[in-house]
DNA sequence: TTCTATGATAGCTAAATACTATCACATAAT
DNA sequence: ATTATGTGATAGTATTTAGCTATCATAGAA
């Protein structure tokens, strides 16, 4: 019972034309159709919005109430038309991209410039989060893509890999380690070792860095971020194992931390991108995947490896 | 091929639902009947606004796009509903009131006040024009009803009588007719008489009369409005018949213009209410028209007569 | 008096909207 | 591994709506 877009356009037609006959040669319908509908719409609303007479037709001062809302209405549905025609053959809409933020702030600012090159239209909203927060968000529709990292623990999402990121050693400046040329992994035994809170799948990693290694993971002093980790080291709390990337971008310039050449195995974690499975853009986000790994291959070749290669969400355990 | 109401509702619950089972359960209809309009109205805009899955669905970001627009469209909607049951048994609408402006800035302010009480949810707007103009407005859809002066030019115009009202003999404070108690009418042979502007009905009254009593109208100095006319016959350029609500309001209460005692024929105009035939609000014109004319029994007795019969738009002609 | 223009009504057809029944598929529970 | 449950989609059908043509009643113009 309530009024159709086509009944409300008739209205105005007819209060333009100022007759049925012109409002319906204007509208090209027959003029008994365009009573009908007349009739029908003061009948849903249960006001005469018309006044008739042999010289025409004319709004009654109700029916003028509504015109202000009919002309937004109609408006709208314009905008709605012109905002379709232009959908066709471009990417139209906002993109919700979720990353970590132990990855996203040392990433995306080396790709997005290229990204941007290559979809000029294309609108991104980033958002940071936790892995599996990401993953969850994916499947609940709060993203359209993520970049997150390996093992993912929601399965059959579709994935792209980027490229395996390593670990690399951190301690302060009057730390023992510091005036070595390089660390074994035997002296790692004893060692304080500080690793990020729980809830980053980064942490499983320090985790199992700790234990292989007989080193003390530090769980009363678990950073929040990357950047607290860093100023826990840089006072002698402790060392760590932190992302190539975030040493690359935050580490090797400083004066208060020092990056270590660890010659021992090699601990990386992998990072992929993600989408539903359902999604109607798989080809765009590949494509944005591709570019992410040429990026990474022409910039960041000394930072990350690119050699993996992902058979299912348990794909890339190193 | 534009969308329909129901189906920009339809998207929009499906979205909020998170499903279409749990959103064609909301809307009251068949999940089947969901799926159809939706995938009409992304035939109709030629873009995919859902994206499925068997987890449900969610918008696509071309989708989400959309939104504003549609929410704005809905609640325009529900704004046309809510207007139309308030206007169940009320006067919905700004009823639009020609007046002439010899006579309406002298006349409504006595009545609109007595007007509101006996309708306080009427709502006025008040324009001036000249008689002929008010009446062709009227036929073409400006007024929705007019105050005019008689004798109208448009036949077949549902007309109220109101009153008649006389026009005064108005000279300057030192014209030989101020040191008289009287002006005879052989006074004004060769008396130089002021009109007001040929389009305003008045000006045909103030022609026969200077045609009756030999006066000589001033072709030279029409005035533009009734106060320009009492400027010109302050400053001693003539003498004119001024309507009698002018007097009252503008004339009795100066001292560099002065009303006369006439002693000769009476000349008046009628004034009446009119409004057209297939108006849906007859009953309200004519309650206006007799609260006009009791206002003005009680408040204007000594300036206006209100004994006169309408029996056709000739009719009144004195 | 006739012609022309107005909005309204009647009868009919095509298109749109809605239904039920059922399908294919994927995930959860057993 | 099997069964149950939930998802969106399809097929066939019924009902409603929108549109048509033909014609009406009425009023004003010629």
């Amino acid at each position: 019972m309530e009024p159709t877009i086509k009944q409300l356009r008739y209205l105005l037609s007819v209060s333009e034309a100022g007759s049925f006959r012109g409002a319906a040669d204007r509208l090209e319908i027959a003029q008994p159709t365009l009573t009908a509908q007349i009739n029908t719409l003061e009948n849903k609303l249960g006001v005469t919005l018309l006044e008739r007479s042999r010289q025409g037709a004319q709004l009654t001062p109700a029916g003028r109430s509504f015109v202000p809302f009919i002309e937004t209405i109609l408006d709208q549905v314009a905008s709605i038309r012109r905002l379709a025609d232009e959908a066709d053959g471009s990417l139209i809409g906002t993109y919700r991209l979720g990353v970590p933020p132990t990855l996203g702030p040392y990433f995306l600012p080396e790709v997005v410039p290229t990204i941007h090159s290559s979809f000029p239209d294309l609108k991104m909203f980033v958002r940071e989060n936790a892995p599996r927060d990401l993953e969850v968000g994916l499947l609940h529709g709060e993203y359209d893509f993520i970049v997150t990292t390996l093992p993912m623990e929601i399965p059959n999402l579709s994935v792209e890999p980027l490229f395996n990121e390593p670990l690399v050693l951190v301690c302060a400046p009057d730390h023992a380690f510091a005036q070595q040329d390089e660390v074994q992994p035997a002296d790692l035994k004893g060692e304080s070792l500080l690793a990020i809170e729980e809830k980053h799948r980064l942490f499983d990693l320090m985790q199992t860095i700790a234990a292989q290694f007989s080193a003390r993971l530090l769980r009363d002093y678990e950073g929040t971020s990357l950047d607290t980790l860093r100023h826990m080291i840089g006072t002698g709390l402790g060392i760590a194992f932190l992302p190539a990337l975030y040493v690359k971008s935050e580490i090797t310039s400083r004066q208060d931390v020092k990056s270590m050449n660890f010659v021992g195995p090699s601990f990386a974690r992998g990072v992929v991108l993600a989408w539903r499975p359902g999604s109607r853009r798989a080809e765009l986000y590949k494509k944005i995947a591709e570019i992410m790994r040429a990026v990474s291959r022409k910039n960041l070749s000394g930072h990350v490896t690119l050699d993996m290669q992902i058979t299912g969400y348990d794909g890339g355990r190193l």
